[in-house]
DNA sequence: ATAAAAATATGATATTTGTCAGCTTTTAAC
DNA sequence: GTTAAAAGCTGACAAATATCATATTTTTAT
């Protein structure tokens, strides 16, 4: 098993406030995991007893509503921890984790990394902003949700996805999603989610290939009103 | 002034993990202030050098939108620290914080208290725990925000304010907001935020004096659809 | 006290979005 | 490769919500 203090993945995250032998032990007692495209690695109102290190994939963080939809409220990407709050409080979790790609994540117990949060300060720092940057984030999640229509929502996802995840060699979004996938994203009905991306194909902002998508034309999905 | 070692405001929020010293330190550098209701403390884009507690008073924090509508984010009472995240990230605040009603505001500057912050593990933890709350919130909201109805929402908003700021000694909702104020909280258009508290009036559910609503029938808002 | 301004209220209508139904394409299983 | 299942797509319609117009009430300024 590869070691913590050898990987290059804690550089992106919290984890690189710590020291070398912090990083020793806790690569002691760390497991990995293979996560397949589709499953779970933990679901709304789990207690978790840890927090993941994404060292590769992507998966999204949904909360079911009342009426039985999914609702995608954050992407988490290589480089990231997952379940960061199970450190803080011990709430169970308000949220699922599913791997939209297949993944590769470590799990550090809760009871293992805990004294390192309250020890080191560069880890609770960085901890904090990083907090402090997702609220920011959902306070402008929260905004456009409220004011804006689904149409310009759905721009500014694939104009977001592109920027967070890049193209692959053929220009496509680096990132495949399912229209309901997209749906849950943009917090609408997949068959609107649908049809607004065959207007943005007729209009000719974007071109899909079965579930990729390429966008053409940054500029036009920006003035999507 | 009075002194921050002596305040009884400070047990509400992270403040409470500072020693008696800090606190004295604290004191001789900050400054008071009354707002008035409707005037503004800080504005979106502004750089904040410092956080407020807030000694008494209401406020909310709002961002405006592309379509010209303010969306308010959060309410921040009486006990709470407004501005916290100025204290982690050196960004400009995404955010702008306008009286309900009249206030009466502690400013700390940044520098007085960073030090503390950073040093104080208790402190941090705190602040810590009061985001990762902060966070958990917000996800809800962006949930609701995008599954649930005008109507549902506005039920919902009813109810918690109710649970937040109680009523007063007729039964009245003790926080008085004006219709465009709920239409902002809602995220709906000032039109459609009356209408439905009209609607919700005919229906028995609330009673309306003026601007003062007080809530008939908990039961019946809870089960909006 | 009065006039002007702002906030609240409501109807009519347009627009957006959701729902349901049915069809086609893609994917997965055997 | 064939078949079943799932996902994608589209049209028709219904429901929710926004917008515009206008009337009424409340608040504010003088």
């Amino acid at each position: 098993m590869s070691k913590c203090e050898q990987c290059i993945i804690r550089q992106f995250n919290s984890l690189k406030a710590l020291t070398k032998e912090e990083l020793v032990r806790i690569s002691a007692c760390k497991t990995s995991k293979v996560v397949k495209k589709g499953e779970t690695i933990f679901e709304e109102g789990e207690s978790l007893k840890g927090v993941y290190c994404v060292r590769d994939g992507v998966c999204k963080l949904t909360k079911l509503s009342a009426n039985g939809k999914d609702q995608i409220v954050r992407l988490v990407v290589k480089g990231e921890l997952l379940g960061q709050r199970s450190l803080v409080g011990s709430d169970t979790t308000n949220l699922s984790a599913v791997a939209l790609k297949d993944m590769e994540i470590c799990f550090i117990p809760r009871d293992e990394i805990i004294n390192d949060l309250q020890k080191s300060r560069d880890f609770s720092m960085d901890m904090l902003q990083n907090m402090a940057l997702d609220l920011r984030e959902s306070d402008n999640i929260i905004v456009d949700m409220a004011q804006k229509s689904v149409k310009q929502r759905m721009a500014e996802t694939l104009l977001h996805l592109q920027e967070k995840f890049g193209e692959d060699n053929n220009g496509m979004l680096d990132l495949v999603l399912s229209r309901e996938d997209y749906a849950n994203l943009v917090g609408t009905a997949t068959e609107s989610a649908i049809r607004i991306l065959s207007e943005f194909k007729r209009e000719g902002y974007i071109t899909t290939s079965g579930k990729q998508i390429k966008i053409n034309n940054i500029e036009a999905l920006r003035r999507v009103e």
